[in-house]
DNA sequence: CTAGCCTTGATC
DNA sequence: GATCAAGGCTAG
């Protein structure tokens, strides 16, 4: 978690999507490493190993996540939007306070994906409490992509909207639910929750978002 | 615009 | 060569 926050606070100096417009995402990888370290928002075993099934790789995941069940996630889910409608920004661009409620809300979702099936004392161990549901929509996963498993359409989501560097808004209160069947209707809070379940490119090059996303 | 499939490049 | 993830392509 900590160690999150200095990675943060570095990225604030680096800024190549704001400052290379051209730039790909791939062009801001960190230093030496294809993969961002492991970090407290669920992120895959990265280069640990990278040979483990997914579904096995889900459980740990869960296992490792102390099991924070619905109620947890949804109650984090309405703090953390008021986070970010209001320091989003210093979420990314800071290392202070607001970075740290970033962080927690994070760590929050990482189990996301198991909610609906998932009870407080029924955990991890079976095959369905994994479903390899997607934490942003709860879809299907197709693997891992920028930093968790995710299903193919919010990866693609995910790209999309960094890569175009999406303007979206919210005529709601920017707390919409985000499933299968509604993941379409707002982007903004669909973008929200991926950023919230960890979701990240490589280095973590997306601080721009906060000028452009949130205007 | 979304989402699924395909290609490409990196890694083991 | 196999696997994985990012990015490209494109039908709907």
């Amino acid at each position: 978690m900590l160690l999150d926050m200095e990675n943060h606070s570095t990225l604030l100096l680096s800024s190549p999507f704001s400052a290379n417009s051209g730039d790909s995402p791939a062009a801001c990888t960190q230093s030496s490493s294809p993969m961002p370290p492991p970090n407290n928002y669920g992120s895959p075993p990265v280069s640990t190993d990278i040979s483990t099934p997914y579904n096995n790789t889900v459980c740990q995941q869960q296992s490792m996540n102390s099991m924070p069940h619905h109620h947890q996630y949804t109650m984090m889910m309405s703090q953390s939007m008021n986070n970010i409608d209001n320091s989003y920004s210093s979420y990314l661009f800071s290392s202070g306070a607001s970075a740290i409620s970033g962080i927690d809300m994070g760590a929050g979702y990482q189990i996301t994906g198991l909610s609906t099936s998932l009870t407080p004392g029924d955990l991890p161990d079976t095959k369905d409490c994994i479903e390899e549901l997607c934490p942003v929509c709860g879809d299907k996963v197709s693997g891992y992509h920028y930093g968790l498993l995710t299903c193919e359409s919010c990866k693609g989501f995910f790209k999309r909207t960094v890569q175009n560097k999406k303007v979206y808004t919210c005529v709601a209160e920017r707390s919409c639910h985000i499933d299968k069947t509604q993941r379409k209707r707002c982007p903004f809070c669909r973008f929200q929750k991926c950023l919230e379940v960890g979701m990240k490119l490589e280095g973590e090059c997306f601080n721009f978002l906060p000028d452009v996303l949130f205007a």
